[in-house]
Parts: C-alpha cells; sequence; structure tokens
DNA sequence: CTCTTTAATGAGAATTATTCTCATTTGCTC
DNA sequence: GAGCAAATGAGAATAATTCTCATTAAAGAG
C-alpha cells in the first residue's frame, strides 16, 4: 500500500498497540488531506477511493478509534449531523441561530486562557472551539421590520 | 392550563406568528425549569408530565422552532446526541477526548471577544460556547507509565 | 360567545444514521 | 510462513429523526 502519511501518525497508532491496517490508513489519509468538515458517509465515500473495500461500520470504528487517540475530532455546526476534523487546532465560529450561518474568525485570546487551564485543572490542552451565538446581520435586518422579507419567516 | 412561566418568552413566540399551545409551553416550560443538557426523549418524558398528550414528534418541532427563535439551542457534549440548553448563557467545558470526561470553568474572557464581533461582523451575539479538548490529567497517568491501566485502555 | 380559518397536533409509518453480529481475513510476532 | 488475535465487511438490528395525514384547537372576526 502506498501512503504518504504522517510517520508519526502511524506511529502513535502503532504505539497505542493497534495494527496498520488500510482502512485505517485510508480513512486517515482522508482527514490529513481534507482536514475540515466531513461528515462518516464522505469520509467512507473519500476512503474508498483510496480502499475501495472500506466498509462503513469500519469508518465508524475507525472514527471512534481516532477520536480517542485525540487525533480527530467530532464537530457539530448548524444542525446537520457530526462531522470530523484534525484534532489539533482551533476553530472559530459565529453561528446564526436563526438562519444557520456560518462565519469564521480567527484572532483568539483562548490560547492564553487554555495556558492558564492546563496548570489550574492539569489538562493537556491540544485545541479549542469558541462559538458565539446569535443573530446575523441579515436576519436582524429582516426581524426589525414588518416587511414581506418578515412574513416569509412566519409560519406557512 | 396553569403555567408560571415568563411572559416574555410567550410574547416572542406570539409576536413571531407561532400559536400558544400546550406542547409548546410543556416544552418551553421544561427548558426553563431544567435549563441543562436535556435530550429530546427527556424533553418528551418530561413534557409529558405537563401536558400528557405531548408527541415526539411535536418535541422535534417545537425544539427546531425555539431554536429558529434563539430560545433554545443544541449543544454537543460528549459522543452523545444533541441536548438542549437555553440559548442564553454560556458554556465553558473541558473536554478529554480519550475519556470523554467533561470539566467545566467560569471565568471567561470570550464576552469582551463578543463585543469585538459584534461590531466587526453585526451580530447581535447572546451567548458562546467555549471548549478545550485534551487529554485530562487521569488519561495523561495512564498514557505515561506501562501499568495494568494501560493494558485496559489496548484492544482487547 | 360562536364561527371560520388554518396552524398545530398525535400516531405511527418511513427514512436515516449508527451500532452490532459473526464468519472471514489479515497484521504482526516469533 | 505459522499461529493468534485484532480487524474487517456485509448486512441485520437498532436508535434517532422526519414525514404524512386525518383530526383538533388557537386566534381573530363578527
Amino acid at each position: 500500500m502506498i501512503h504518504s502519511m504522517s510517520t508519526d501518525l502511524i506511529q502513535r497508532l502503532r504505539l497505542a498497540g493497534y495494527k496498520i491496517t488500510p482502512p485505517r490508513l485510508a480513512v486517515l489519509e482522508v482527514i490529513q488531506r481534507e482536514g475540515e468538515h466531513l461528515n462518516p458517509q464522505e469520509i467512507l465515500e473519500q476512503a474508498q477511493m483510496i480502499h475501495a473495500q472500506t466498509g462503513r461500520a469500519t469508518v465508524y470504528r475507525t472514527l471512534e478509534l481516532l477520536t480517542q487517540l485525540g487525533i480527530v475530532r467530532p464537530i457539530y455546526v448548524g444542525d446537520n449531523g457530526p462531522t470530523y476534523i484534525r484534532a489539533d487546532g482551533a476553530h472559530h465560529h459565529l453561528v446564526c441561530s436563526r438562519c444557520g450561518r456560518i462565519v469564521e474568525f480567527d484572532a483568539c485570546d483562548a490560547d492564553s486562557m487554555g495556558c492558564e487551564l492546563e496548570t489550574r485543572f492539569g489538562f493537556r490542552i491540544t485545541s479549542h472551539l469558541l462559538e458565539f451565538y446569535g443573530i446575523c446581520p441579515q436576519c436582524q435586518a429582516t426581524d426589525a421590520s414588518c416587511s414581506a422579507e418578515t412574513m416569509a419567516d412566519l409560519p406557512d
């Protein structure tokens, strides 16, 4: 099997006592490559391009395993099901409660807080998620007036 | 129907053009009362104590509605399904990737960031969620050594 | 207070997502 | 390369959520 993947991650799997198998490599590869917001179905499809026989159950099992190992983690955005992302790195979202619109931002003070929390609770912190919830400008405009747009939001 | 609930919320429903019905009042009451981390099944059960005929589909429909209105929002903790909380107020978690342990903390710099983001993106922000992911002290201890505890985490 | 309109409801069917089962395969160690 | 247990794939089973539709009832008009 050809794989151009971080030997480091493979080592982590091996050291934790797990076998290095084609489906696991495929899932790992997919998540490393895309990095963002793939749901189990999409991960299955992409993994099958790498290792055609990959089964759905194995994808779920692998995602659970990689989550346990702190390599990936599920993230819930809007009202979709879970998607998986690399467990390192931070995520910052503004989420509109009304329409579900998501805006990303960077710049975040959380890292310094993270350090403090590491000391305080003894966690070894690898990443964070900071989400603000509210109403986006567009939806505010809609709410404010009693125009046709407003009507569109009322029950049919 | 007897309900000792925030007239304010009822007004918001009414103003948005929705009818005030017993199941909606029941769900609203349950979420107001408990406030935290109830899943749809639990909300159904508790709502039925208030209004016995409440149906499951209606609970889902009401949760969707209340989410749209920014009154509640779903939150995903660990690998359980969604639970619903009041949309106001902040939530701060330390989540262990390995064992799923959750520690709550308060004190959070996010509010000032929230103000800045309101200006920058025009959102009207009502709450936030800040989660740090990492490995809890217990799991670190397990990882570090090659003791019996470590064995327990390896594949059977 | 009664009537009318139409949103909302409950029951259960249908769908979708996830987990489980088990016979078979395959990494890994020696 | 032989042995062993972990890992796998297929599909069954389960759980969670959404949809359908006939019926009910909330809200406004008169």
